[in-house]
DNA sequence: TAGATTGTTAATCGATTAACAATC
DNA sequence: TAGATTGTTAATCGATTAACAATC
């Protein structure tokens, strides 16, 4: 893929609400949109949204605006949504049960391989159609069909010891959702974030902020 | 609470990540830590961690550093840490079910008041010590034991509709794990986004970036 | 005291917004 | 054609980085 512009990481976090909304459109055979109209549905300006769509080529028609199919499929090829990547769930715990049943990965092109865990009773089993490995298996996997992402769920404790046996192994994604700063030496892996606490702390935060103000306090 | 600066939006973002460092460190009784430091353990700068901590007061002593606890103390009562929220939980279906289970609320200060779901086969019972009950029932529970937080798990197609409901009852903040924009109009209701597709979608894009990297195309 | 490190002011850098020629 | 809207260049705004006096 050949970009025009550096792409910011604010521009990347922002891609997948126009796919989001373009798939909305879509649905409701909205079939072109204008930058003030994306703007205005995901509270941007129509400058914003041509900015970030202009790093990555020129999708839209003076006058006329964008083609929602021809936008939506633009945008997921740039990130690589047209393909199928092969996803593995480290740590058959809740929440990497959770993410197996309620995360549409089938729908979006990931292939879940499977699910590992330590815990004796769930090895063997299935969860909503993947089956669960001891970890040590991760390696024999790898080598037979090449893994793209790890998504990471084990408890805190061993977030980080998993995490660089996957770098090891040569997987090139991990998505973190352990709440711990997995703090990899390795270039050549991507780690994606997604710290629950995090986001609660900042909500709590941003909670109190409105209740000072309400009551007055100065901010 | 009264700051000496506007607060940005990244600022509170990294709040969390002090946070939890500053816990690391008191439980290996480091006693203080200067702002390089906390840079190098974080990725930031040392100016960066400084012009952070100097938007809420003056934590730090010349020539010595930040004491941990004292620090660690501040930063939790600036994001109100220190004061007990009641939340509920609004859907448990299974990421409901795992955030009940895994997240450590309480050890946070965060109170788990009730569970809600429409299922009838869960209403009355308890997920890890928490009730569930049906939806209408949170008006009254609002009324006797006033929600801080509402984390809301519920379907994709019942989003929107239920933000609604939360917002029209006067709950302030919403911690929202739907994967939907929930476009409130309410200006007194607070929003935290977690969107899980959002997160794995800018994972994928990073990734298929830096395999166009390896392979020597143009970037 | 001398070295270290803060809090804050100034400089730089990057992202957002505005403006506008090109053109559907 | 006239109105609408793009893609891009320039202007503005905000966030990060650097510098430094104050001082522990």
């Amino acid at each position: 893929m050949k970009y025009n512009k550096i792409v910011s990481g604010n521009t990347v976090a922002r891609l997948p609400k126009y796919i989001r909304l373009l798939n909305d459109l879509e649905q409701r055979d909205v079939d072109h949109v204008s930058s003030g109209e994306i703007g205005r549905l995901l509270g941007l300006t129509p400058s914003q949204v041509r900015q970030d769509l202009s790093c990555f080529g020129s999708f839209g028609a003076q006058g006329y605006g964008y083609n929602v199919p021809r936008l939506k499929h633009g945008l997921q090829s740039i990130m690589g949504l047209d393909r199928t990547h092969n996803v593995v769930i480290m740590g058959a715990g809740s929440i990497g049960k959770a993410l197996l049943c309620h995360m549409r990965f089938k729908e979006n092109n990931y292939r879940v391989v499977a699910a590992f865990d330590v815990n004796k009773e769930l090895i063997g089993s299935e969860l909503n159609g993947t089956k669960v490995y001891h970890p040590e298996q991760l390696k024999y996997l790898h080598e037979k069909c090449p893994i793209d992402i790890c998504v990471l769920t084990v408890p805190a404790e061993q977030a980080k010891h998993t995490a660089k046996t996957i770098a090891d192994l040569g997987i090139s994604a991990i998505w973190n959702l352990t709440n711990v700063d997995l703090g990899l030496q390795h270039r050549n892996v991507v780690v994606e974030d997604m710290h629950f606490l995090d986001s609660l702390f900042s909500l709590t935060f941003y909670l109190e902020e409105a209740q000072d103000a309400v009551a007055g306090r100065v901010i």
